[in-house]
DNA sequence: ATTACACAACTACAATTGTAGTTTTTATAA
DNA sequence: TTATAAAAACTACAATTGTAGTTGTGTAAT
């Protein structure tokens, strides 16, 4: 099991959304421009081979649903991803976008608190 | 320009630490199992064609140099990435890298404080 | 029933990415 | 000067990903 690309990662992105779908439910969800219905069934059945996707049947056709969640996904592989461009550091990462002011230190305030309180 | 593939990242990746190179270098940068040095060439040339990378002639080879930054990379295609993992919102990834103990609280302070002595 | 249509599985092909053999160039040693 | 070897450009091909036509199946309207 490796990285999806950009256009797979749309897809779970919507089945991750819908729980459980259609293909045509699952090409609603994509962002525009959409591409063809059968492209998504194609991609979605590949997707179900490489075990990211199951399926159901359901009369003629399947329902999809996703294996792999989408925070087990980011485990995975989105945290490599980080690490290796910020030298491993986990704190590099949120440094960066504090600094880009993508995060406010209010909500970093806040952050820490929901976990303390966590913790308590 | 879109997103790199794995392999591509962990090329750009070696050139973004050793600033300018030449083809054994970056490979001998990679990780194991390390590709074959003409697969490393093609998609350096590859990556030049796409505005990756850029060359200058060395003699009778070129040597590489990355054309966009580590940063520049970051923003334009990992933030969308965890953007769309996240909502949209900077503040849950925050979260959730915080919840899985990537960054501890500890660290949060400092780069709290990090960034308001910055701003005085 | 018959036709029309929507959905998506199946199939085929194009584009991109990953891989490495072949060739060319240059430097060095016999 | 002519082997020899190293580097990497050039070339070719395989695997994967992106795309959509074709076909089969179910549903609804005539």
């Amino acid at each position: 099991m490796k990285r999806l690309s950009e256009k797979e990662e749309a897809i779970m992105q919507s089945v991750w959304k819908l729980k459980k779908a259609f293909v045509k439910e699952v090409r609603d969800g994509l962002p525009d421009p959409k591409p063809h219905i059968n492209t998504v069934a194609t991609m979605m059945r590949r997707l179900a081979d490489k075990g990211f996707l199951k399926f159901e049947d359901f009369g003629s056709t399947y329902r999809y649903a996703a294996i792999i969640s989408k925070m087990e996904y980011t485990r995975k592989f989105v945290r490599p991803l980080l690490a290796g461009l910020f030298g491993n550091s986990m704190k590099n990462v949120v440094s960066f976008f504090a600094e880009e002011d993508e995060v406010s230190l209010d909500e970093l305030k806040e952050i820490i608190k929901m976990i303390e309180d966590k913790n308590k």
